[in-house]
DNA sequence: GGTCCGTTCAGGGTTTTTCCCGGATCCACC
DNA sequence: GGTGGATCCGGGAAAAACCCTGAACGGACC
């Protein structure tokens, strides 16, 4: 149909609903996607995603317990190269801006249609924006609203400056108390910036801490 | 004199006894070398070497408890772009064929002179093996008696098959625990053999692993 | 004034890592 | 047959990391 490659958009399907999930996964291989993993919650797409790095991570939000937002934000934050299209059962606004915010390229309501699904993700993979009819509309309203950020991309994970120097020292394989005295702080509060960053990451180690610097260039400056 | 920038050369000065250490760093700075760095022990030498990378390590062998062997050997493998000069007091052929089998590119012993240290360091940096009058014949002797190693380089450090799977893993972020699982081993087999990679590789942590493994590309394959 | 957030410190617990040591098997090489 | 390396398993102990909690301060913002 179109003029894209379709065998070589990789994608990964996420959502609670072991049906639709699967339905999705099959609707997308039919028209010739390389679906190459599903996960049925936030916790496990992170995980997943950073092995297979898909180009195209398909995010229903109400996933159970844990948010397809948090999963969205980690996941934008640690592969930036990798697009999560929002695919939600509801069009509320304030969904829908929430999921923008936290780095999705794209949001579509689950009435759309198979080939709206194909399009959706082909032109998310390209790079564009794609949203759900009427809801593009509020989202470039909001971007004008907001005007003071200039040039965003998906919203540079929110880690404070504090946070940031720790994370710097622990990818050089520091330990809390060599940071601690690098930065006159009490070890104690090293390790606490150092929880909170894998918070926020939604990694769980020093290791995942490192690589997550190199990978964004944290290490080098 | 020569036509090369000095300028350009970078250079660290390992050595235990700071007379003759800072007096080096003197001599090589008066001649237009990039004295980045000074280290007086193995330990600090790899540690700043990490940081540094310099173009040159200037390498005392005889340093009080670690060994220079060591540390050339953890320089050369973590840094291949780095290349260590040896000078040492002894000319003792053990000495030489094991400094050079650590990875060491060249060997002047202490009683060169100024210009010889000055010729040597920038033969190093452009390559050339330098070696004390006399020496030169012995590595090569002893190159041919080998005749085993196709295409050596600076002796890819020695980890074994296991190690390697283990430091792969490592870098991922998983667990002892999560390793040994993927790989059907108790977790303290596992941990011996982190620790003898750690040992190999004079690292001190599972961060520095990862960066070793990812600076390397053990990560991706 | 009140609230939120960033930063700092700390207690208290569990888990993991780091480091040292020992022993056992297997296999290759001399 | 001995020797050494690679691989495996384990004990013990100290350090570090991980995880949650509470608390204090200052600055920003309403």
């Amino acid at each position: 149909m179109t003029g894209v490659d379709k065998s070589k958009v990789s994608v990964m399907v996420v959502d609670d609903h072991p049906i639709w999930r699967d339905g999705v996964a099959r609707d997308l291989t039919e028209n010739g996607f390389d679906v190459r993993a599903t996960a049925p919650d936030g916790d496990a797409a992170v995980r997943i995603s950073r092995a297979v790095r898909p180009d195209v991570v398909l995010m229903d939000l109400n996933l159970g317990e844990t948010s397809g937002v948090d999963a969205t934000r980690a996941i934008t934050a640690a592969l930036p190269s990798t697009k999560v299209l929002v695919l939600s059962a509801s069009g509320e606004h304030s969904d829908v801006l929430e999921a923008v915010k936290a780095g999705a390229s794209g949001y579509l309501v689950k009435s759309a249609s198979a080939t709206e699904l194909v399009d959706a993700v082909l032109r998310t993979a390209a790079g564009d924006p794609v949203f759900t009819a009427g809801l593009a509309g509020l989202v470039l309203g909001e971007y004008r609203r907001m005007a003071d950020s200039p040039s965003e991309g998906p919203q540079p994970p929110q880690l404070t400056e504090r946070e940031t120097d720790v994370l710097r020292f622990v990818a050089k394989g520091m330990t809390a108390r060599q940071i601690a005295e690098k930065l006159v702080l009490s070890h104690r509060t090293v390790e606490n910036h150092v929880q909170s960053t894998l918070r926020k990451l939604q990694l769980h180690n020093r290791v995942e801490l490192a690589r997550y610097a190199i990978e964004h260039g944290l290490d080098e400056e």
